[in-house]
DNA sequence: CTATGTGAATGATTTCACAGCT
DNA sequence: AGCTGTGAAATCATTCACATAG
């Protein structure tokens, strides 16, 4: 049985860790409906993928299931949010105070999964100030120091386009290692800082191609 | 030299359909500079990828470019816009008035690439009635009727996720092609449905992984 | 000479299929 | 008997490398 966070491990790709994510989300509707064991072919039908996509993608992490019988459903949710780093809390910056911003902090299922939102910056003086929650507007100003500071993890990144770039040279340095970025561009950032982007227009123009495409 | 729209054409890949948009940012930016010409080498280094896989990403649709010289931007520009279904309009709906639809409602370069919002639902009383720029939010009742009048094809479902599943159901079958879902589900849609989600907590938990993996 | 377009080679991911536990 | 864990096979995606056109 190998160890979690063995760091002599495989590379895990993207996708195995989004599949992760919805085994996740399975378990804990299985785990609402007080099931105790579930197999690999349950998960996969409602997370979207095979049975066998199910056993590699766990496998990657050391042996969970009981053959005969599945996964014990506490012990994998167990598991997977360890595996996923959802045991701990991490500490979120918000970059940009518009209305992107406002709804990811008002979606507490956030807080909930441990990402916790400790400070919110933009460069409107209209916006500087204003309180969000128990939080004030901070100006971008003081985005290093207190990046740095608060100790922060993760940068949610919700700002123009135009200046996004230009935020992220300066949050890469104050110690921030993960960058979710809603901006529609691609950023350069170094190979030590991990990077997702939620591009809405880029899945417009998917949904356009399909369209398209299709008669 | 091969049609754009060529039905008989191999599958293209989703990961080639992204690289498609990423191409034409650049070539929009590239266009705004004055540039006429641009080579796969330019285009993969502000795409982020590399100059083979432009021109086999390029080479399934036509041969665009000039041997020596490289690709005309104003012509590629617009071949990319017209294998992305991007030189015509869309007719979108808006299901769920909260904060991710206001967000997206008010990004106006969405009506610039030719998504254009025709009507907005909400369940809840106390939105509906309210005015959304030049449109006025309708109680879901009225949604199979409204989609199918107005010709929909394309539906941004932003509400919570245990409602989404039933709300898709109710979509599929008006005719509608293709949905945007921002709801954290696996949702169950007929093949002959186009469907990409948006889902920032996936993302934030992939981050949460890198985190916790790299050291 | 320069940069495309494309088969062939490589690499990555998914699926198959079955031996081995429970 | 049932279901996992996993090598081997198949499929899919990317990179190489070069003949070909401007």
């Amino acid at each position: 049985v190998s160890s979690l966070h063995s760091r002599a491990a495989k590379r895990i790709s993207e996708s195995t860790v989004r599949r992760l994510s919805l085994y996740l989300r399975v378990l804990q509707e299985a785990s609402a409906l007080g099931l105790d064991t579930i197999s690999s072919d349950e998960l996969a039908k409602r997370g979207g993928t095979t049975s066998a996509q199910v056993r590699k993608d766990l496998s990657l992490f050391g042996s969970f299931g009981k053959r005969g019988l599945g996964y014990s459903v506490p012990e994998l949710l167990g598991s997977i949010r360890e595996i996923l780093g959802l045991d701990r809390t991490w500490r979120v910056a918000l970059v940009g105070a518009g209305k992107i911003g406002a709804a990811l902090f008002s979606y507490r299922d956030f807080q909930k999964q441990g990402f916790h939102i400790r400070v919110v910056f933009d460069s409107d003086p209209s916006k500087i100030g204003r309180s969000w929650g128990e939080l004030v507007v901070r100006p971008d100003a003081e985005m290093e120091s207190a990046l740095a500071e608060q100790q922060i993890d993760i940068v949610v990144l919700a700002v123009p386009a135009d200046v996004a770039q230009s935020l992220v040279d300066r949050v890469v340095g104050t110690g921030v290692r993960a960058i979710l970025n809603f901006a529609p561009v691609k950023l350069r950032i170094p190979d030590s800082v991990a990077l997702r982007n939620v591009d809405m227009a880029l899945e417009l123009e998917g949904l356009s191609f399909a369209l398209n495409s299709r008669q």
